[in-house]
RNA sequence: UGGGGUGUCGCCAAGUUGGUAAGGCACAAGGUUUUGAUCCUUGCAUGCGGGGGUUCGAGUCCCUCCACCCCAGCCA
C-alpha cells in the first residue's frame, strides 16, 4: 500500500472550540482527548468516526489521546473485547498516550463518594428500582423526594460502608446524588451513582461488590486524566449539566469540557451492539469479523484499508445534526485508495471456455503485462497465453448491438494485454447452453491495433492451462433498505438474502507470488483480497471483493436489454 | 408553557465580527483510454425549514411558526 499522509480535518465546530481555547489559554493551551469504549462488543464504523476525531484533532492541536476502557458494568464486559479493541485502534493507525480502565479509579471514586456524603450531597436510598422509577416522575411531571433523602450524614456513611463491605443483597440500596427531583432534566432528579452487584469484575476480581455508574465515573475519570475536551455523542447532551455538577462539587484536578457531536448513521447498516450481536447469535453472519459486518474487524477482513476509513471519517465531517451517509461515499474512499495502490491482475469469476483454433497446442507464449496502467514503478508480470482460455460468460454473446463492447460471434475483441481474437463458432451442450467459444487470434495485433478495423473492446481472460482455481465472494449490503432501524418491520426481516454470493473461477498464477494480504484490482471486476480465515482451512484460494469498480456498465446493460 | 438538540443542493458539509452561498459524494454531458475503470473538461442551490421584521445589504441579527431527533436504566 502506498503510504500517504492524512489531510487535516476540515474546520468544524469542535476544532473551532479548540482553536479558541488555545488562543485564550484555557487548559494552559493543552489539548488532551480520550477514546472511552465499553469493552462489551466490537468496535464498528461509528466508533471509527469517534476514534479518528479524538486522535486526529488531538494530534492536530499538538496534544495526545488516552485509551480508556469504560468498565463499570462487569456483568456485560469482558477482557477479550479489550484485546480486540486495542487491535482495531492500532490497525486504524492510532497510538494512545496512556491506557486506563475506569476500574483503575474505583478506589478514588469511592473516596470522592464518601466526600459527597460528608458534604450532604449524596445519600443512600433504599427504595427498590421500581419505586425509584415511580418517584422520578415523568417527562412532564416533577418527581418526588425519596423518603431516604434526609438520612443523616452518619447513617449514610455507615450504610455506604456496609454496602461496600458486602452486607447487602444486590439492589438493596443505591447511593444517589442529592440534586433536584423537580428538574426538567431527568438526569438531575437525584441520579444513582453506585449500585450493589455481587459479581466479579474482569479487572478487579472480587475486590468490589459496589460499582459506580457512568455519569459519576466518566467526568471524574476525565478530570483525573487531565482530559481537556471530552467528546461524546449527542445522546449525552442533557447529561452535561450532571457532568459539570459532579466536578463542581469535588476537588479534582483540571476542568474537562464535554462536547457532543452526532453519531454516524450509515445507510444499509446497523451499528447498535445489541443488533450486531444478534446478527451473529442468530447466524445471519459468521462472526464479528464477517466481511459484511460494519465492525472494524469485518471491514479489515473485507479488505478495507485504514487510510480509506480515516479518509471517510474526515470526509463525513463533524456536526451535531442528524445524518445518513450514503454507502457511495465510503465506496468512493476505498476505490480512491485502491485505484492508486492496488496492482492489477486478471481473474475470471464466471468462466466460459475459449479455444484459439489457430494457436498451436505447443505454442504457449509468455506475455509481459504491466501491473498498473499509469504507474510504471509497479512493474510488470508474466502472463501465460495458451490455446485454451477462460473468459467471463457475460463477455460473450451470439449477437448484440453496437453498444456491446465485448466478444460477439463473428466479430473481434481484444484480450487484455494480448491479441485481438475473432469468435468463429460455438459448441453447445445437450441443453443448448454455450459451453465453448472457438476463436481465431490475429498474430499481428500484439501491442498494435489492426489496420482498417475497429475492435469492439477489451476483455480480460486467464489461461485455462496455467491458472489457479479460486472462490470469489462478492457482497451486497446486509439489508435491503437504507434505514433498517426506521422500518416498522423487524430489522431481521429486512436482511438481504444475497448479501454474500460465491463464485467458482480462476485467477492468474502470478497472484501466488504476492503476499497473502495483497489487495488486487482484478481488471474489469473489482478490488479483491484473500480471505484471511477461510483460504487456509480449505486449501483453496478464497477472495473477498472489497468493492467493485465504479460500474456504468450496469446502466449500459439496461440500455442493451431495451434495444 | 417538561428538559435538551437539529434544520444550507439527492447525501455529507464549509460558511469567525451581517456584504452579496466553499468543497466532497452522487448525477449529467463531452474528451482521453488495450480496464464500459482511472484521468481531464463542463454542468449541477436568484437559494440557506416557513412567514414576518431590522438593515443600503441577512444563511448569518430579532420575532414567530413548522418539522425532525434525544431523555423517565440500580446500561454506557
Amino acid at each position: 500500500m502506498v503510504d500517504r499522509e492524512d489531510a487535516r480535518y476540515p474546520s468544524n465546530f469542535i476544532s473551532n472550540i479548540m482553536t479558541a481555547d488555545q488562543a485564550s489559554g484555557k487548559h494552559q493551551g493543552r489539548v488532551k482527548t480520550r477514546f472511552p469504549p465499553e469493552p462489551n462488543g466490537y468496535l464498528h464504523i461509528g466508533h471509527a468516526k469517534a476514534i479518528c476525531l479524538n486522535f486526529g484533532l488531538a494530534s492536530e492541536f499538538g496534544g495526545t489521546t488516552n485509551l480508556r476502557f469504560d468498565d463499570t458494568n462487569p456483568e456485560k464486559e469482558d477482557e477479550h473485547f479489550m484485546t480486540a479493541m486495542r487491535r482495531d485502534i492500532e490497525w486504524l493507525g492510532f497510538r494512545w498516550e496512556e491506557e486506563h480502565n475506569a476500574s483503575d479509579y474505583f478506589e478514588a471514586l469511592h473516596d470522592f463518594a464518601v466526600q459527597l456524603i460528608k458534604d450532604g450531597k449524596a445519600y443512600v436510598c433504599s427504595l427498590s428500582a421500581e419505586e425509584i422509577r415511580s418517584y422520578r416522575g415523568t417527562l412532564t411531571e416533577p418527581g418526588t423526594d425519596s423518603p431516604y433523602r434526609s438520612r443523616s450524614v452518619e447513617e449514610n456513611l455507615d450504610l455506604f460502608a456496609r454496602m461496600r463491605a458486602g452486607e447487602f443483597e444486590d439492589g438493596a440500596h443505591v447511593l444517589r446524588l442529592k440534586i433536584d427531583m423537580a428538574s426538567g432534566n431527568m438526569n438531575l432528579r437525584d441520579p444513582s451513582i453506585y449500585r450493589i452487584r455481587h459479581v466479579a469484575h474482569h479487572q478487579t476480581g472480587d475486590a468490589w461488590c459496589i460499582y459506580p455508574l457512568y455519569d459519576y465515573t466518566h467526568c471524574i475519570s476525565d478530570a483525573l486524566e487531565r482530559i481537556t475536551h471530552s467528546l461524546c455523542d449527542t445522546g449525552f447532551e442533557d447529561h452535561r449539566p450532571l457532568y459539570d455538577w459532579v466536578l463542581d462539587q469535588l476537588d479534582v484536578p483540571g476542568n474537562p469540557q464535554q462536547i457532543e457531536f452526532s453519531r454516524l448513521n450509515l445507510q444499509y447498516t446497523v451499528t447498535s451492539k445489541r443488533k450486531l450481536k444478534q446478527l451473529i447469535d442468530e447466524k445471519f453472519v459468521r462472526g464479528w469479523d464477517d466481511p459484511r459486518m460494519p465492525t472494524l474487524a469485518g471491514m479489515r477482513r473485507r479488505g478495507y484499508t485504514p487510510y480509506a476509513l480515516r479518509d471517510f471519517c474526515r470526509r463525513i465531517g463533524i456536526t451535531k445534526s442528524d445524518n445518513n451517509v450514503e454507502l457511495a461515499l465510503l465506496e468512493s474512499c476505498i476505490r480512491e485508495d485502491l485505484e492508486a495502490s492496488a496492482p492489477r491482475a486478471m481473474a475470471v469469476i464466471n468462466p466460459l471456455k475459449v479455444t484459439l483454433v489457430n494457436f498451436e497446442k505447443e505454442q504457449a507464449e509468455t506475455l509481459q503485462v504491466p501491473n498498473h496502467p499509469k504507474d510504471p514503478d509497479m512493474g510488470s508480470r508474466e502472463v501465460p497465453l495458451t490455446r485454451t482460455l477462460y473468459i467471463d460468460q457475460s463477455d460473450f454473446r451470439l449477437e448484440a448491438n453496437k453498444k456491446y463492447k465485448r466478444l460477439v460471434l463473428g466479430q473481434e475483441v481484444r484480450l487484455r494485454g494480448a491479441y485481438v481474437i475473432r469468435a468463429v463458432d460455438v459448441r453447445k451442450d445437450e441443453h443448448g447452453n454455450i459451453k465453448e467459444v472457438l476463436c481465431e487470434y490475429d498474430p499481428d495485433t500484439l501491442g498494435v491495433n489492426p489496420e482498417g478495423r475497429k475492435v469492439r473492446g477489451v476483455i480480460h481472460w486467464v489461461s485455462a492451462e496455467d491458472c489457479v482455481s479460486a472462490e470469489f465472494r462478492r457482497f451486497e449490503p446486509l439489508f435491503t433498505v437504507p434505514f433498517p432501524d426506521a422500518e416498522e418491520t423487524d430489522y431481521r426481516d429486512l436482511i438481504n438474502p444475497n448479501s454474500e454470493q460465491r463464485w467458482q473461477g480462476f485467477v492468474e498464477r502470478s497472484v501466488l507470488q504476492q503476499p497473502r494480504a495483497q489487495r488486487f484490482q482484478f481488471e474489469r471486476e473489482g478490488y479483491f483480497i484473500q480471505d484471511d480465515v477461510d483460504a487456509t482451512t480449505s486449501g483453496e484460494l478464497v477472495f473477498n471483493e472489497i468493492v467493485g469498480l465504479k460500474d456504468s456498465a450496469d446502466k449500459m446493460r439496461a440500455t442493451l436489454e431495451s434495444d
